[in-house]
DNA sequence: TTCCGACAGTGGGGTCGCAAT
DNA sequence: ATTGCGACCCCACTATCGGAA
């Protein structure tokens, strides 16, 4: 087998320091922060932001272990993918990526769900879920932690260091083209990008060096009740969204996110003034000890995307918007 | 001094497995 | 058969604190 660790430079190979044993040096991926910038100077790439399960895979002493971004070993959830890896010539490595499932060449988080939680053999094989990991980093190769090297450098080792066949994929990245990319990525229906700088080090743990950029949907909804708070809460716990439909007011889910402190306690106010004993909605609302509200606030939200149930995935609180009228509240169609 | 990163806490949709109804 | 709950996944966001800059 080729020597890749040799072939590198001297600055880089300079870089390199003796790998711990074990499965430390895997404990936490590296995570990206969410940003609004559009604008990359300096050298950054940028990757498809996939929709699936983070997972870190380490190869040592004959044995390969699949883990969860919590640390949890998930072996027997996506045993063809350990297969692949312990399949590989290469005998002795960490790397980082993610787990997907696609439906209709679309990445698929609710399909891969189906498939997440389980583990018994015979299961997994009736899921008929099929799953793609896409390689992304190389923390460790043949004794040595690559962790030091710079992005480009350990994308290149990754390349080399093993063979890409189903269910394995290289991720790949382009150079150039920040805000132009992102258009892009989100006309595709794509969940977004991630921005990564170039020269970046592998850090376990959240960083700004790793941005993610979101193609995000957003519109208003009635509010037309909402739950009383939990634990240290104040306020309230959740707005009950929804939009018309004709006559009838479609429930749409839950927003309990997006407010400090003191918009959680005017909203209240607010809502207590606009009591009413029956549901404003023409769907069940299947929530414990619910309020409900004359329907007349619009609240815009922003959110990822539309679940199968119709209800808001990663739902956020923008604020109030006092320019609509509630009646006039429908689902919009997204623009294809 | 200000700023940043880490952590805890609250909230969301969805799936599975299991126990209670 | 249905329901409720917790454990996982994905996640957004606020508030706080201690250390770095």
């Amino acid at each position: 087998m080729t020597d890749l660790l040799g072939s590198l430079p001297a600055h880089h190979r300079r870089l390199l320091r003796d790998a711990p044993q074990g499965v430390e040096l895997a404990s936490r991926p590296m995570l990206a922060t969410l940003s609004d910038q559009r604008d990359f100077p300096g050298e950054w790439l940028f990757e498809r932001k996939l929709d699936g399960v983070r997972a870190l895979a380490v190869r040592e002493s004959g044995r390969t272990v699949l883990l969860s971004r919590t640390g949890n070993r998930l072996n027997d959830t996506y045993p063809e993918i350990v297969d692949a890896l312990a399949a590989q010539s290469c005998t002795d490595f960490t790397v980082d990526g993610e787990i997907v499932a696609f439906s209709h060449g679309r990445t698929d988080f609710a399909r891969l769900q189906q498939r997440m939680g389980l583990t018994r053999p015979r299961d997994v094989e009736a899921s008929g879920v099929a799953v793609t990991y896409y390689l992304f980093d190389l923390l460790r190769l043949e004794g040595a932690d690559t962790t030091r090297l710079p992005l480009r450098a350990r994308k290149s080792l990754l390349r080399r260091a093993l063979t890409y066949r189903a269910p394995l994929r290289m991720s790949t990245h382009r150079n150039e083209g920040g805000a132009e990319l992102l258009a892009d990525a989100c006309a595709r229906g794509w969940e977004g990008l991630i921005a990564k700088r170039a020269k970046s080090l592998y850090q376990p743990r959240r960083s700004t060096d790793w941005l993610k950029l979101k193609c995000s949907r957003g519109q208003e909804f009635v509010v037309g009740g909402f739950t009383e708070p939990g634990g240290s809460r104040t306020g309230f716990g959740a707005l009950l969204l929804g939009y018309y439909e004709g006559d009838r007011l479609r429930y749409a889910g839950k927003v309990g996110t997006g407010f400090d402190r003191r918009t959680l306690l005017a909203l209240r106010e607010h809502l207590d003034e606009l009591r009413v004993s029956a549901s404003p909605f023409s769907d069940r609302v299947r929530e414990a000890g619910p309020r409900w509200v004359e329907p007349t606030l619009v609240a815009q939200i922003a959110f990822t995307e539309w679940t199968r149930d119709g209800m808001l995935r990663h739902p956020r609180y923008l604020g109030l918007r006092d320019d609509k009228a509630a009646r006039d509240i429908a689902r919009e169609q997204p623009t294809a």
